[in-house]
DNA sequence: GCTAACGAATTAGCTTGGCTAAAGACTGGG
DNA sequence: CCCAGTCTTTAGCCAAGCTAATTCGTTAGC
């Protein structure tokens, strides 16, 4: 029952990850780019620890979005060993594109619910927000 | 709102694919491994379209897994092309052992919510499974 | 104010796991 | 018996994870 729901979570999951595409770049530089999108600029170290990867896979990752133009490295005025990563305009632009994309693929599967199961969702986001919670 | 329900289904399941077995698998390997347990003994093929990749992807994963010990390869009966895919006993212990983390990492989780949030849970159970449907 | 310790970013080298292209192995229809 | 189609495998590319070690800037102790 329990690992029912968790196992419901997990294919729902999944199936949605296979919903990329869109642009050619992986699910690791989207993530980056949507995590700067969400929280605004940040340090190399506070999107590893975020992205929950090591420093020198960030590093790597955020060279190749670099080299795209999606984003900017900048140093930090405070601290010298620090570098600020913000994105470009052009990764905003494609930040909402694939957001875009996205919520209308889900918008949809929603569209298969009636009223009373969307509302059931509704009521279950809070919960499932809470159970994400760090 | 629909796309905050979207990202955190997604960011619970991330979460919950980081609690695995002991064994140092990728996701990818433990993907497999779970699918042969679910769906039971499966060609290349079946199990490269399940996973939605590649037949050479698949190939060297279950060259891994082989390699492992956690997986054997068994010439078709019927077709002599096919190769039928089945867990060795290490693979089940393994698939189990996860199974078991999972769950308890999930069960430690609900335990931090209310009756109600159980109940709210529980009611949206069906809906998330018919959105979850291929 | 020097120096040693510490912290942040980076580089180097390894591994997994995607992909395409192409080759082998086998089947089945004509 | 051949030929076209199907399934698996090999080869080679690239993204993205890791650890270990390096570079460079900051901070603390003396």
């Amino acid at each position: 029952m329990d690992s029912e729901l968790r196992l419901t979570i997990a294919r729902l999951a999944r199936r949605m990850r296979q919903e990329r595409a869109e642009a050619d770049l992986g699910p690791s530089q989207l993530g980056v780019l949507i995590a700067l999108a969400v929280r605004g600029p940040q340090t190399l170290g506070e999107l590893s620890t975020h992205e929950r990867v090591t420093a020198p896979s960030m590093n790597r990752t955020v060279n190749l979005l670099e080299a795209s133009g999606l984003l900017a490295r900048a140093a930090s005025p405070f601290d010298g060993r620090k570098v600020i990563i913000d994105l470009t305009d052009a990764g905003h632009a494609l930040v909402d594109e694939t957001k875009r994309r996205r919520d209308a693929w889900f918008a949809e599967r929603l569209s298969s619910l009636s009223d009373h199961e969307r509302a059931v969702l509704d009521a279950a986001l809070p919960v499932l927000r809470k159970l994400a919670e760090e």
